[in-house]
DNA sequence: GCAACTGTACACTGTACATGTACAATATAC
DNA sequence: GTATATTGTACATGTACAGTGTACAGTTGC
């Protein structure tokens, strides 16, 4: 049983494996801090059944996020949510982020969001951010 | 022969599809205005070459950017771009994007990077945007 | 020890990516 | 006009990956 319910979503039809939407989904959650050291994930089974996945697709999320140092797995216990150390980011880690952030930004422009809602996203988040520490 | 060289890399160790690098980075371009309508762009094979990749992989790059509406493609003349009408954007469109933003953040942050970099990279994106109209 | 529940291992199937190859269309040279 | 070169396109193929079904292994609680 898991400490508490997960409001996470998937979406089968996308072009991004379900796993790796999971792993974003999780992750975005443990660096948020919405999901505490000490927690417990729902059972692997427990989050596929809520999902629509299979329970090994789940797996799969957990493992990678375990590798990443987010998660303690063990069986019949279930996933542990550990607090992870802050790496020491990749020389090219910032460049890889802003060339990836201008792609994303230039999708969506590209869908037709306008500039100033880019620009009002963007900077909501830097506010949220800078709040947060580190 | 296109009217410019393009800077395009690459990585071919990425779990992201070839095809879907070469879209984002063009879409990137001709989003950013630094591929103007009426250019003409590399033909398949020349930028393959380029890039170290087979012609039908930037094809099919080229074929969803056409979808996209951003070129024009015909045999032996080459793909040109056009001046893209913006479309109206999706009701779900801006929270997508939102989302998408947030976990890119997190994967950011889970790399390493310090929250005042990303919030810096984001401030400095916004400030570009903001210029350039729309 | 038994039972229930956990994560894990592995074979299998469908699908997507990238390619090799051949073809169709068209601008250019003559 | 015709030949030719160069363009994008179509399609079959090899390979790898995503997701699943099924069975197994480990751990907790009785």
């Amino acid at each position: 049983m898991a400490d508490r319910d997960l409001t996470l979503r998937v979406d089968l039809a996308s072009d991004l494996p379900v796993y790796r939407q999971i792993v974003s989904a999780l992750r975005a959650l443990l660096v948020a801090g919405d999901l505490r050291a000490g927690s417990l994930l729902p059972s692997v089974r427990e989050l596929a059944l809520d999902l629509g996945v299979h329970h090994n697709t789940v797996a799969e999320a957990y493992r990678i996020l375990a590798e990443e140092g987010w998660l303690d797995l063990r069986r019949r216990r279930g996933a542990l949510v550990l607090d992870r150390h802050q790496p020491r980011p990749e020389p090219e880690a910032r460049e890889g982020f802003r060339r990836r952030l201008g792609e994303l930004v230039a999708e969506a422009r590209s869908r037709g969001l306008q500039n100033r809602t880019l620009v009002a996203e963007l900077r909501k988040l830097a506010e949220g951010l800078n709040g947060g520490g580190t």
